[in-house]
DNA sequence: TGGCAATCTGAATATACATTCATTTATTGA
DNA sequence: TCAATAAATGAATGTATATTCAGATTGCCA
């Protein structure tokens, strides 16, 4: 076995080892998830996660520096996710219209597939400004920030090209954040849940034509 | 000095001792709300909260029968004067948009008086079961459900008259509470505010006439 | 197989607070 | 003024739990 294979070989272990601390990780991620969605940030402890989850509580410093840290990593990677996925998604449209129809349909796909990310980030449990790193606080609005200049940029594109009444974006676009937040949170507390998916034409066409006003093409 | 003027007197000096202790009462209450604003339920101490209201960590409990209760009462007496105030203005105009109008100008007046409150309110910070009393997020639920179902009769009864589109009215009332909180917390996180009073017509344009249709008077 | 390194473990530690209660202070009426 | 009652006080208590770390366990290669 000369340099090169060994390296080779180390470099393939290496790489196993990670993939499966990663696995680890996720499922840590997974079972953390759940439990904080259903009590809390602050009402749920270490040592429930870890008992949940198979492993003593002091493997899971092996994974997070601290809770806090395990909460935002729980958060943040979801967010992330599901931006890039909403993104996919309305990419595919070409009309403003129907990036706003994919819009709202990959949203509450994502709600209805993340039940338990949801319900923790509708709390908004901000966690103190603390040490070194940006405060969860700070994140979730510059991504709810960075969310609201994705949908005006739909809005305003959608105006140039004469399907949609002129308008400002902004609080157009605050108004579809606004109701797909109220639908979303209403399936969440919903005892029998049907699911969300059925209300995507409703709130579309409450968006599009208003209370009010008559259907418009 | 008989019986009954010594009655009356003790009635007086009772009623005076009482009101008293409804002001220090109010004092804490109006303290702990911009404490418990800044930095959530659990990121404030009862220490903070006596400092900050002048009195002593013993005192707090000879109004409150603890945290939980202080913060609970913080909140529920608002929600109450809330609900009181929007359903007396609104109950002053006669058509259904002319209620629909007041009642996003009431709530839009009501957050901007109460910052702090509407923090703690878009928070949702739970706070578990526990001890008898129904835990918060229960009142907070049907507090909301309630609020819905108001916003539902008017709706409804708007289409009896004709003055609105025909349609589910959940769904609707949904929408409108889901656009007034996006506007809300929009203003309760920006840092230099100009009035949400401002955004009054925005909403209500937006709810009526959608970002398609036209105007319909 | 043996021994080394990586990983895991959970009892022990340290800290942070909510709550209590023995004292102190203020108020009342004679 | 003086007891007696009420109210206020904050140090001390008890509890809960995040985090650590010395030792046990596992996986790895010769």
């Amino acid at each position: 076995m000369n340099i090169q294979n060994a390296m080779v070989e180390d470099m393939g272990r290496d790489q196993r080892k990670e993939r499966e601390f990663n696995l680890r990780r996720a499922a840590i991620l997974d079972i953390a998830e759940g439990i904080f969605a259903g009590k809390g940030y602050f009402g749920t402890t270490m040592a429930e996660i870890a008992e949940a989850s198979g492993f003593a509580i002091g493997s899971l410093y092996q994974f997070f520096e601290s809770k806090e840290d395990l909460y935002k990593t729980v958060i943040t990677e979801k967010v992330h996710l599901m931006q890039t996925k909403i993104r996919q998604d309305v990419s595919r449209e070409e009309t403003s219209p129907g990036k706003i129809r994919a819009l709202i349909h990959s949203h509450f796909d994502f709600v209805q597939r993340n039940e338990g990310f949801f319900t923790i980030l509708l709390r908004w449990e901000g966690i103190s400004e603390s040490n070194g790193k940006k405060a969860l606080l700070q994140t979730l609005l510059a991504n709810r920030e960075d969310y609201l200049g994705f949908i005006e940029e739909i809005l305003a594109s959608g105006m140039a090209r004469g399907e949609l009444k002129e308008d400002k974006p902004r609080p157009m676009a605050l108004a579809l954040l606004g109701m797909m937040d109220a639908f979303a949170f209403d399936w969440l507390i919903a005892p029998g849940k049907a699911s969300l998916m059925t209300s995507v034409p409703c709130v579309l066409a409450l968006y599009f034509n208003g209370v009010k006003g008559h259907e418009v093409s």
